[in-house]
DNA sequence: AATGGATGGTTACGCCTGCAACCATCCGGA
DNA sequence: TCCGGATGGTTGCAGGCGTAACCATCCATT
């Protein structure tokens, strides 16, 4: 009966979240419309360079379709081009074009300047944060729902 | 340049609250085919016993059309009643029926039993990360993005 | 008593999502 | 060579979501 919803873990590790990352999604939606498997996407190539789907997937721990539609996007917007595989024509290699590696410098500028922000926001917090995150990352991710 | 997705704050809080919350949300949703939002409105009433859907809504920081859609699901399935206040009939009170409280006792049970899972997942990291959990609440939880 | 603004709650719309089914391609074994 | 299963990627569909507009009701002011 006394069960409290408020210290529930899982509640708030989502509330957290979503208020950490919305803060941040304003900031590049507002500024170049773009959602955030998109963001994610373009982060993962502008990092490694060159991709195929599936790698972003399972770096970003996206769904597949996620990938798609947001690579699909990306490359409309001409911030990413694909390339098949000679070898294997299922494979298609993703990297940036130009303009894409341009949009993704400045937005690493901006993500840079959020954890600052954060930084100063949450201050001792933040590596107490770190190390709770890490926990979950070697005790959680990967694992399937039981 | 060299971003790193994998080491940001907002990303790595993301697909941990994602893997938390998407772990435990199997179980119910398996059992009682129940949405996120129907859950935290029941957990809300089970604990408080009597509340307004704004006051859920602000209490789990839930949108006030996720409430009206969950308060609805609830009602239909007979676990949740309404009833309009006598001196201001624009409010709605609302309380869980005996089938609803039975769920809600269901539902405590299992909260619990993951609680447990956790602490035995995580270790000594689950203080950690309330620890992180708490300094993001004081410091950001309320605050819009700017 | 009348009215304009505030408040509790619902709903139409369009966007994003995951599931499942799908297409194309590859590869190993008969 | 042919076939069946595995793999990379896409898409139809149904459902959840937030925004904005909406209805009903209340209340303070006049």
């Amino acid at each position: 009966m006394d069960f409290d919803l408020e210290a529930f873990l899982p509640y708030r590790l989502n509330r957290a979240a979503e208020c950490v990352s919305l803060r941040f999604a304003a900031e590049y939606r507002g500024r170049y419309d773009m959602t955030r498997p998109e963001w994610r996407t373009l982060a993962a190539l502008g990092a490694k360079g060159r991709m195929t789907a599936t790698e972003i997937g399972a770096h970003s721990a996206m769904h597949k379709t996620k990938v798609s539609r947001a690579v699909r996007a990306l490359e409309e917007r001409r911030w990413l081009r694909r390339q098949v595989d000679e070898a294997d024509r299922r494979i298609e290699h993703l990297e940036l074009t130009a303009a894409g590696r341009r949009i993704h410098a400045e937005m690493v500028v901006l993500a840079r300047r959020y954890e600052e922000e954060l930084a100063t926001l949450l201050g001792d917090g933040i590596r107490a944060l770190e190390a709770g995150l890490s926990a979950v990352e070697t005790a959680m991710i990967g694992r399937r729902p039981a």
